[in-house]
RNA sequence: GCAGGAUUAGCUCGAAGGUCGAGCCCGCGGUCGAUAACCGCGAGGCGUUGGUUCGAUUCCAACAUCCUGCACCA
């Protein structure tokens, strides 16, 4: 029975999927989500890579006082991808996210919180807050991670906070202790007397502040025939500059700059030192009459010649110093080690004494009258009275500038030495060669070994290793994990006794560091214990906690401990550039005082998340993007493809405009494998599946440019080259697949009978396209993937989750036995691609002079010459299809004036009749009059239905 | 100020000592059998200034701008 003319479009093998156009991810991901979770997919990635080769990255912990942002949600997604493309190459590769947990940030937010309740409630208490908080955090930021689609050990993390984790950094620190790498002493810290402790670099904020600035005469006490023989019996002197007057007491040196030119100024019967180029302004300001040059010489010149103190009984002492600047002042600066960070550093340099005598509230202590017992700021005035009466103030003035604050209490604050904990940098490794096989030095060396991706991570950490003070480790806060080591009550000096600190590490092991505050020192301590420096019997307990980069720098330990067989290195970190300061170089330090080798063979580092002017992105300045109110209005998917669209090792912009872009980018990806779907609902490999020899010659060409492909992406992967996936993924699925390959599948797809070997061959290939696309995209693409997965067709043996599966090998693609690469097969059609492009080309002219409308309307002329020529006649009964005319003619070549590439295109108005079915054009139409209105091609395949 | 990095189309990227290129966006058109789709065509660029070179967007130097970390000091 003929059918009727508008059944026509019935007999077309038009495609048919229930796989959605839309993806409605903010919808649809959470309930995936559960599904894994359900399904417990995490350890049955595990369970089935179990046995192959590890393959460990390690998670750097992020801060546990807020909710992600786009930063950490990249960070997590790179790792993601990482993890995951290195399971499906083939390894068991198990993600083990971390939380660092404890530290001031948040101990300084609980204090808010808590008011002044704080300063009522004993240690413990305050920690349990902090420990909530904390927690809070780890809960959130633990199921936004979840949310963007990150797999992982998520039910049983790392945390800098747990029992476990608490005792190895403890064990951590023995070792470093107990190999002679660990001395207390003085140094000069941040310290706000309002609020009474120390505080760190990043709890400080400059302020504008007033302060009294003097110059003060310090008479030269050696002989000044050591500087200039000029100078030989005259009265000498310098002039130092400072705003701090409350130090002078502090006083030990005036330090010079070693290259910077100084001069010996007489006026007055009386010679000053200051520099050359502060001369002019040192005079005018100290009123020196009629100043006059003896000599000049460079700073160095001074070096541990002797000074006066101006109103102690003291000698001061001239050193060198490269901070010295000639921008302000003399060139001459008084330097107090106990209050100040270069003065300190300098003091150390040469010996200087760097007692405080400023207590913890700001008063000065051991003094002259004049100031004893006042405040810092309060004594300013008297000790410059006092320096006036002896006639050593040259001048003074008052000064507003830039000077550290509390950020919390907003008072300034003030450098004062103290007593810390150091590991030393310049401590031979056990075992060394020699005083110059250090920790420094083999830490340098040992960096070499790292691969570091970018390159010049490797000179940037070893530039700061070079130059790294010793580490100071003690805080004197509350919530951290407690240096736990007992001082002799009667000399103050550390117990340091292996047994014994073994003894505290398992009791943090079992109940965690919060012990030390619920244990006194008699229940630690064997009876008989006594001091080894003074044979005392009484001991007390250290109340510094660990500086948190400690902890997190041991986070590798902790895991080997909790997990074996975990390899030493682990395989790769990936963090942020900030942590070269951070926790690579603490990782790193941790690493060489327990294993003397790096915890890494590879450090990869993303660049910062900036906006789209190229500023920053902070929550502070208002221009950040949150990954979670993306995920919630556009799905985490997008976050994922967003990450994986920018080159990560540069700086990268994240903005709404961006995501959206991404977003239609994904319905790109998305509409192609709807495609393939919605033409295979009438294909099953086991029975329609065409062997590739016998398939037609497209087809084989494209599944062997997907085999291509496949290499390019694997090959990305390896690399960490995710943005060329994702640019390598929209070529192949807009330019090969989309405008090219299915584009002219059409007619073979629709028009062919439904069970012909031209549509099955074509089914065939685009099954294993698609089947090796979902693949390669898993990693990134892990939901949309997971939703295409069930709608392949399904084979016996095909894992149950995309996340299962590995990689397509080309045997996958092409089957066995089938040549993977063919150069010929693949030059031939990149021509006749080529030629393609210049018909289309023709065929847009024609359709702007109205002479077709869609391109079956067109029949076309085609020359060209040889050896071109050669190719097409061999492909001529394709070429119709390949360019979608209704009919090509090949002419032999003829020279013509303005023939572009060898080709001549002529468009014409195709012949016949349209098909009614085909939409072809055939000048056969109408011959059978069984089907009057289709084409001699459609007649043959409706007589076969 | 010190150390490290960056600068290519409106956006995201790729390549290379020899006329740079891709996708998206945009504009125009086609199609109406992937339709909250699909196809084609078009427009559009190497931060600035020097140097090396036959030739530089590429190599070198300086400058500018931006990013990160450190130092911001007497």
């Amino acid at each position: 029975m003929p059918p009727e003319s508008k059944d026509l479009k019935s007999t077309i093998n038009l495609p048919k999927t229930t796989f959605p156009m839309k993806a409605n991810l903010p919808q649809n991901e959470p309930k995936m989500l559960a599904r894994w979770e359900q399904d417990r997919l995490y350890d049955r990635i595990r369970a089935a890579r179990k046995g192959s080769p590890l393959y460990v990255l390690h998670d750097g912990p992020p801060y546990t006082s807020g909710p992600i942002h786009l930063g950490t949600a990249m960070n997590k997604c790179l790792k993601d991808f990482i993890v995951k493309s290195k399971t499906m190459s083939g390894f068991d590769a198990p993600y083990v996210p971390g939380w660092d947990c404890h530290g001031l940030p948040i101990e300084i937010k609980v204090d808010k919180e808590l008011g002044g309740k704080k300063l009522q409630m004993p240690p413990l208490s305050v920690r349990n807050a902090c420990r909530k908080y904390a927690q809070k955090y780890l809960d959130l930021q633990r199921t936004q991670f979840k949310r963007i689609g990150v797999f992982g050990r998520f039910d049983q993390p790392y945390a800098t906070m747990t029992p476990q984790y608490e005792s190895t950094v403890l064990k951590t620190f023995f070792s470093f202790y107990e190999n002679g790498f660990v001395y207390k002493g003085l140094r000069a810290v941040y310290w706000c007397m309002h609020d009474e402790t120390a505080l760190a670099e990043a709890e400080v904020e400059y302020e504008n502040h007033t302060s009294p600035t003097v110059w003060v005469k310090y008479a030269f006490a050696d002989d000044p025939a050591k500087i200039d023989p000029a100078l030989a019996g005259k009265k000498l002197n310098t002039i130092i500059w400072t705003t701090t007057p409350w130090t002078l007491p502090a006083s030990m040196a005036v330090a010079f700059h070693p290259d910077e030119e100084y001069v010996a100024l007489e006026s007055g019967g009386e010679v000053y030192i200051v520099a050359s180029k502060l001369a002019a302004d040192a005079a005018a300001k100290c009123n020196l009459a009629d100043p006059h040059p003896l000599a000049h010489f460079p700073g160095r010149k001074l070096e541990r010649l002797n000074f006066q103190h101006p109103f102690l009984d003291r000698k001061i002492l001239g050193v060198l110093a490269d901070y010295v600047t000639m921008d302000t002042g003399t060139g001459v600066v008084h330097t107090a080690p106990s209050h100040g960070a270069e003065d300190f550093m300098t003091g150390v340099k040469y010996g200087l004494d760097a007692t405080s005598n400023v207590d913890e509230k700001g008063i000065l202590r051991n003094g002259l009258p004049e100031y004893e017992g006042l405040r810092v700021w309060d004594a300013n005035q008297p000790i410059l009275d006092l320096v006036k009466s002896l006639g050593a103030l040259l001048h003074s003035e008052k000064t507003e500038h830039s000077y550290p604050h509390c950020w919390r209490c907003h008072n300034p604050v003030i450098f004062r030495a103290t007593e810390q904990w150091f590991i030393s940098m310049e401590t031979p490794m056990p075992g060394s060669a020699g005083k110059h096989d250090t920790l420094r030095t083999r830490t340098l060396s040992e960096i070499k070994t790292v691969k570091w991706d970018p390159a010049w991570g490797e000179e940037r950490l070893s530039n700061m290793i070079q130059t790294r003070p010793d580490w100071c480790i003690s805080r004197q806060r509350v919530w951290g994990v407690p240096i736990a080591v007992f001082l002799c009550e009667a000399c103050g000096k550390p117990l340091n006794d292996p047994a014994i600190n073994k003894k505290v590490v398992e009791l943090f092991a079992r109940n965690g560091a919060d012990s030390w505050f619920t244990n006194e020192p008699d229940n630690l301590i064997p009876a008989d214990t006594k001091c080894p420096h003074c044979s005392a019997a009484k001991f007390e307990k250290e109340s510094d906690i660990f500086d948190v980069w400690l902890e997190s720098g041991a986070s590798y330990l902790a895991l080997v401990a909790a997990e074996p067989e975990y390899p030493w290195p682990s395989d790769l970190y990936l963090e942020g550039g900030d942590q070269y300061r951070g926790w690579f170089q603490s990782s790193l330090l941790c690493a060489m005082g327990t294993h003397a080798t790096p915890p890494y063979k590879n450090v990869v580092t993303p660049g910062w998340t900036l906006d789209e002017k190229g500023q920053a992105m902070s929550k502070s300045r208002g221009n950040d993007v949150d990954p979670v109110d993306i995920a919630g209005r556009l799905g985490g998917e997008v976050v994922r493809l967003w990450t994986a669209s920018v080159d990560f090792r540069e700086d990268v912009v994240g903005s709404e405009a961006l995501m959206q872009r991404v977003g239609e980018n994904y319905k790109k990806i998305r509409n192609t494998f709807r495609y393939i779907l919605s033409n295979l609902y009438d294909f099953d490999p086991t029975k329609d599946a065409v062997p590739f020899e016998e398939m037609q010659e497209l087809d084989q060409y494209m599944l062997r440019e997907t085999v291509a492909f496949a290499d390019d992406v694997k090959k990305s992967y390896d690399d960490f080259a995710f943005h060329k996936i994702y640019h390598r993924v929209n070529h192949f699925c807009i330019v090969d697949l989309s405008a090219f390959y299915f584009d002219v599948l059409k007619d073979r797809l629709y028009i062919m009978a439904p069970k012909s070997q031209a549509r099955r061959s074509a089914q065939t290939a685009i099954w294993q396209i698609g089947e090796a696309l979902v693949r390669l995209l898993a990693p990134i693409m892990s939901f949309t993937s997971e939703e295409i997965w069930p709608y392949l067709p399904q084979v016996e043996g095909r894992e149950e989750s995309v996340h299962l599966a590995h990689f397509p090998a080309a045997t996958d693609i092409l089957g066995a036995g089938a040549t993977e690469r063919d150069e010929k097969q693949h030059e031939d059609w990149t021509k006749l691609r080529n030629v393609r492009d210049n018909v289309l080309k023709a065929l847009e002219d024609a359709r702007e002079k109205k002479q077709i409308g869609g391109g079956l309307e067109a029949r076309i002329d085609l020359s060209a010459s040889e050896p071109l020529y050669e190719l097409l006649k061999t492909y001529e009964g394709q070429l119709r299809y390949l360019f979608i005319v209704s009919a090509v003619t090949l002419k032999p070549w003829v020279e013509v004036e303005g023939a572009v590439g060898g080709i001549i295109v002529n468009v014409y108005a195709a012949e016949g009749q349209k098909c009614e079915r085909c939409w072809n054009y055939s000048t056969q139409v109408g011959e059978d009059p069984t089907y009057p209105t289709v084409c001699e091609r459609c007649s043959a395949v409706l007589k076969e239905l």
